[in-house]
DNA sequence: GGGATCCGCTAATTCGATTTAGCCCCAGCC
DNA sequence: GGCTGGGGCTAAATCGAATTAGCGGATCCC
């Protein structure tokens, strides 16, 4: 790229010395210079179209404006982009910039990458999961100004920033006590407690116990929880099973969009019309939620406002604390949600 | 975080100059230095877990090792997440860091972006599109080190990475030819010659011509192209009309999965099943077309490869010409396309 | 009139590396 | 014994800003 003026071009310019200018140009007060030279200075930053260089900057101030973001995968559905596009814009909002980096599964990678962002002396590091879940961050992060995004790492000291899982069980309770369900609620999907994850997933433990508490709340109950997988597939098979046991649900709770997807084409085969026979509630908010037939009534993951408000955190100034921030997940009330089947 | 050991430290606690443990350190051998004080320096920079400062030796070399990329938008499905990926690990492996940024879609916003990158003394830049289109890249990039990623800019010497979607034209055809279709095929989407549009789009007049030429090399033709947007919904509407229309296709090319979405539900709406009563192949391979039923026959749209080679292009050393580079779109084959219906 | 004050600046240092220029010492040679 | 020629280093400048220390000159005061 073609050279830039540096200070020095501008305080030459000016005719005044490089002190002079950096005042000027900061914008400090706490030395006085004539209007006449703060013009002069000005005005020669103006016709070289002067702009500071922020490594030079960086290493005197030991501060670059710029903001890490480890992840362990950007690619998954449903986070990613929106996570990043959240970021981002908070992130320009305050004049910042962001490193992006992935350590893609690998846990040894984190390091590495940390030391990474760190040669290049980053103000603070948001370290992201891509789904809720428990991180061990890498040790070089100890001390440094860190937010943890859509996961948590307790004994840290760092501020976690996750969805509200618990009301958004809560949320889809409501939807469906509000259409008038109170029996033949399914979940599908539960708590992700599988052989592999018998423990369940944190969205799923959380989604579950606000739906059960609030269903309770609501004179009603769950009539029975499917533990899955939440892909697709799973959702496909799980309902079809369940429809083929002779089940006759009123009301499905789908632990994603994907697994609704699937639950969708089990229905349809079964000859079950949704909501006129089988109402559907969801969570995620995936694209072809909207495209589906009927669109899907699901409660959103809040991606973009989790990546704004992990760098409004991290950057607005003050200590930070271990808060977990939990960011609302917004209904989308859609038309898979109707009043119960009468033979329900 | 935590004050890091300097070069200087090194030096010290070896007992040399800086200058030693900088001709050590960089492991440059035009300087005579002793087996015995290299390996003190060494010994040394270990001890202190020592790691040199990006920022400071930018400020000398003019080479940050980092990369800046400037998209319109990062969320817009199918580009987006493996775009980035395939960039963050060509990145990772060749030692550099990322910087995303996005202008929301706001063209007056490229400037400011591209001006914070060189700020920060970015080695180049990746100037982004999230469908395949001309731009126009602000001036500051002139006479930089530029990768034009998935868009065109005439004029501008700068190399493109862009999808080869001429191919993938010829591709779809000779998915068709192969299964024994030479009439009744239909284009979903053609090249997206709307009123807004009424040039087309890169990738759909590119997939029309690759497509129109295979087929005639095949012996066989379009019977007809709809011109439409490119979504879910626009999908269902044309297909339904088509067949209301008394038109009964045997094969449809589908613009984009989500196309391919919407004519899914209009075929099984009309009783038609796919692929026994119409074949269906598309492009993108979006997560979904996997799980549709039956899974999808399409064209990927070559994401992490496009971040991949932008790049590798720009770090590769060497000048940047002004070549258009084709990537190809790798074709999966799954369930969507079977021999034409006995009374196709 | 001489010292204290204040105004409006500038010189010089610093941040942490890289890099150019050159120094000292010992060995070899005539 | 003086001169050359490495070998093995170091001093100092440099990159582009921010910042500390301090300096002339005018003004004020007694």
């Amino acid at each position: 790229m073609p050279r830039r003026g540096t200070m020095a071009d501008v305080a030459r310019s000016a005719g005044v010395s490089p002190t002079t200018a950096s005042f000027v140009l900061a914008g400090r007060t706490d030395m006085r210079i004539s209007d006449a030279a703060r013009q002069r200075v000005l005005e020669a930053a103006r016709a070289l179209a002067y702009r500071p260089n922020v490594t030079a900057r960086s290493l005197r101030t030991r501060s670059s404006r710029t903001i890490g973001l480890v992840s362990d995968t950007i690619t998954t559905t449903p986070y990613a982009g929106e996570v990043i596009r959240g970021a981002l814009e908070a992130a320009r909002a305050r004049d910042h910039l962001l490193f992006i980096t992935e350590t893609g599964g690998d846990p040894a990678a984190g390091s590495g990458l940390v030391n990474a962002l760190l040669d290049r002396q980053v103000d603070a590091v948001i370290y992201a999961a891509m789904f809720t879940r428990h991180v061990d961050p890498p040790p070089e992060l100890d001390g440094g100004r860190v937010v943890l995004l859509n996961c948590l790492a307790p004994g840290r000291n760092a501020p976690s920033v996750v969805p509200d899982e618990i009301e958004a069980g809560r949320t889809a309770a409501r939807v469906l006590l509000g259409a008038g369900h109170t029996r033949g609620i399914w979940s599908i999907g539960g708590r992700h407690a599988l052989p592999a994850t018998p423990d369940g997933w944190f969205a799923g433990n959380e989604r579950i116990r606000g739906l059960d508490e609030a269903l309770r709340a609501g004179g009603a109950a769950l009539d029975g929880v499917v533990e899955c997988a939440w892909e697709a597939a799973d959702g496909y098979r799980e309902v079809r099973a369940l429809l083929a046991g002779g089940r006759r649900p009123g009301a499905l709770v789908c632990a994603t969009d994907r697994v609704s997807f699937g639950a969708y084409q089990a229905l349809a085969e079964a000859g079950l019309r949704v909501p006129d026979d089988v109402s559907v509630v969801s969570f995620d908010d995936q694209d072809f939620a909207s495209w589906l037939r009927p669109p899907l009534t699901t409660i959103a993951l809040p991606h973009s406002e989790l990546g704004r408000v992990a760098v409004e955190l991290i950057l607005d100034p003050g200590p930070l604390d271990a808060t977990v921030h939990r960011v609302p997940m917004p209904l989308r009330v859609r038309d898979s949600v109707g009043p119960p089947h009468e033979n329900g």
